[in-house]
DNA sequence: GGGATTGTTCCACCACGCGGAACGAGCTGA
DNA sequence: TCAGCTCGTTCCGCGTGGTGGAACAATCCC
């Protein structure tokens, strides 16, 4: 299994572009290739509408043409599409952001997000890769994949936050709770100020194909109100989406 | 400006993949490049996840490192947050598929589209690039920027339907109209069958960014309704929105 | 079971990408 | 205003890395 150098490369500047807009001088310092090479390929992916030059001779950002690939992407597209509903309603039930991910290797990667109007507002994860045992989108399919959790649990466990769950003995505890409950909450485990809670989707053969979540500052979410009733609820309006 | 062939052709590759998932032979002949090469390219591209194969020496079909490159790319993302809450105020107003789209060289590139629940559903053009003078919300973009219009005129339009307008005299007329209004209407002028509105969205400036329109099969939309209130609505609409 | 698919690997050739250096445009501060 | 930065792009000779025909192995289907 052999690689092309440049495509590999080519990437790599895509990437760094995703951390913003950059010229290619400060791109070339984070890919570590000599700037000539960089301008190459930033020529080469302008050519392709990869990326767009905000203004001539002036920085690079990630281009539409990416939007139009991405649109082709499965089951990432038409996730989006179907979920937006059950989305729309967990809005209305909790009155905080909700969102959709799917599992990819051992991270969740968030798909979609809708956010109620509010003063206080969290920011949009879409996009961005999560590692499973550090949000409840991820112990929801953990619970639910024995062999990744093996797997998984083999690795050092990184905490994000005091309240991160890292010992393998007292996660798999966790992974049984959430199991039986088919819903996990998660309390500042991930960001601090931030409480989160998800449910798993999954397809007509009942394998976990994504997660649905609700998650809101820790100051108001989930407040007083009942969590093992948000948790039914999230779980209920996962087991509305229908795919494949 | 030279550019690197590697790079280009794996971009070859990956646009024939958004057809839908195919196999080496097959992308080979669609790219007309030699099999081995295309399958190194492939194997290239899954290292970087860009694409993915759905079953070990099976097809290969787009992958989801694409979403998460595409969730940088701008204006793209943080409009179709931004504008949701919008669709669904169209949805509701009209009872039919709204969406947002952006201009990208003379093309409308589709950027989000939300479907209310109904039995006769309309496609997802989502991802997808339609020349400007066949769509209304191309025409709020031409109205708005004579340079462009003048631009697109040198070069013969080409007819989707009998009912598209491509005799530039006329279409300038038709331009004209749509910038005194504000909206613009077609029917069955891209698709037959089609009918759809369209609204510029600006931003502070005043400068066209987008397009808000909705459409709906030609037997019920826009039916007895009035439409130039429809219209009215879209353009009072898209002024909602800001962005930038 | 055999003929025709498929995708992957091999390998010798040489085109093509590489990258250091030179260039020119654009800022900044003296 | 001009020197002295730093920026992005272009040049060009070197040599590596990509290429693609052919051989291979695995799978499919009359």
């Amino acid at each position: 299994m052999t690689t092309v150098q440049s495509i590999d490369r080519a990437f790599s500047v895509l990437r760094s572009l995703t951390a913003g807009p950059a010229g290619v001088t400060d791109i070339a310092g984070r890919v570590h290739l000599p700037k000539s090479t960089v301008s190459r390929l930033l020529s080469t992916l302008e050519a392709l509408g990869a990326v767009e030059q905000v203004s001539a001779g002036g920085e690079y950002r990630i281009g539409l043409a990416m939007l139009e690939l991405a649109a082709a992407a499965r089951p990432g597209r038409s996730l989006v599409s179907v979920s937006r509903p059950q989305l729309a309603e967990l809005n209305r039930y909790t009155g905080e952001a909700a969102g959709i991910s799917i599992p990819d290797g051992t991270e969740m990667l968030y798909l979609d997000q809708l956010t109620p109007d509010s003063e206080l507002q969290v920011r949009d994860w879409t996009g961005h890769r999560i590692p499973m045992h550090a949000v409840p989108s991820g112990h929801v399919v953990l619970a639910n994949d024995r062999e990744l959790l093996d797997r998984m649990l083999t690795t050092t466990l990184r905490p994000f936050t005091p309240h991160t769950v890292v010992k393998p003995a007292s996660f798999r505890e966790r992974m049984a709770l959430v199991r039986t409950a088919g819903w996990a909450w998660a309390f500042e485990e991930f960001s601090l100020g931030m409480n989160s809670v998800a449910a798993a989707v999954r397809n007509d053969e009942g394998r976990v194909i994504a997660a649905l979540h609700v998650y809101g500052p820790a100051s108001r979410f989930p407040g007083t109100a009942d969590t093992d009733a948000i948790g039914e609820f999230v779980v209920a309006t996962a087991r509305k989406i229908h795919i494949d």
